[in-house]
DNA sequence: ATGGTAGGCGTCCTA
């Protein structure tokens, strides 16, 4: 089972590169962030005719958060848990069962936290504390779980080209990067790390030709349960989303699972 | 080199 994990900055002026790439990808389950777009004016009927599943945690303008899945979604659920006056839509889970198995699927749009420090710096915090919780409950199940998404964390220094250009950026500032670790080390396993000493970057700012020189960031992640990450046979990040005609400024990451 | 670019129903905000 192979699954994705893409932001896609803006579903509606995304579309062509989003179905260029599951064309190309062709990932089992995929998670979409920054859709940008509420429930209802998300176009579902160009990936349901590519035989994709659909479901949206939507907001008008800002964040969105989607799961597609070749299989049929269950037991969908919308928000993160933790915080009834949250209004931003950062997460969504779903289960997909296969032959010999479920998967238990989050995708994640975590708080950038910028400027730090500041309220919004707090809320990431906040954000991250819940998340934490989320996670130590999932694993409690004992079952294959993938936690994905856009996390907003630099984990460490060579998942930047440039570290030192990150100092006191709510991507990389020690309590982001401990919070990350936190979570981690609850027992979960992040799967390109786990099978690669490259930095494996997934996001390259559109300004300053960041993509031309490389200059990119890890910030796109894949954390398997220890149920899921016994399943884990690859991992890979589809640069040449990147490279493309009108592209994201992310680049998707994705984990082969052997999962039937 | 403290700029630069992109998306969204927006005369700025978020990233």
């Amino acid at each position: 089972m192979k699954i994705a994990t893409f932001n896609i900055n803006g579903v509606k002026a995304r579309l062509p590169a989003l179905l260029d790439w599951l064309r190309d990808s062709a990932p089992e389950v995929a998670v979409l962030q920054e859709i940008k777009s509420e429930d209802a004016a998300f176009p579902a009927g160009p990936i349901e005719d590519m035989g994709y599943n659909v479901a949206t945690h939507g907001q008008k303008g800002f964040n969105g958060v989607a799961i597609l899945s070749k299989r049929p979604l269950e037991d969908v659920t919308r928000g993160l848990p933790g915080d009834p006056d949250d209004a931003q839509a950062r997460w969504i889970e779903a289960t997909v069962s296969g032959g010999d198995g479920a998967l238990r699927v989050c995708g994640l749009y975590l708080p950038n936290g910028n400027p730090a420090p500041g309220p919004k710096y707090d809320y990431k915090l906040a954000w991250m504390a819940r998340l934490e919780a989320r996670a130590r409950a999932l694993l409690e199940t004992e079952a294959p779980v993938a936690i994905m998404g856009d996390f907003n964390v630099i984990p460490q220094p060579l998942d930047a080209r440039d570290p030192a250009a990150w100092t006191g950026d709510a991507l990389y500032l020690p309590q982001s990067r401990a919070a990350w670790r936190r979570l981690v080390h609850l027992g979960l396993t992040d799967a390109w790390r786990a099978l690669h000493d490259a930095p494996g970057y997934s996001f390259w700012d559109y300004q300053a030709g960041a993509w031309a020189k490389d200059k990119g960031i890890r910030i796109d992640h894949i954390l398997l349960s220890p149920q899921a990450a016994d399943r884990l046979t690859a991992c890979g990040v589809d640069r040449d989303a990147r490279g493309g005609d009108k592209p994201s400024d992310h680049a998707p990451v994705w984990a082969e699972l052997e999962i039937g």
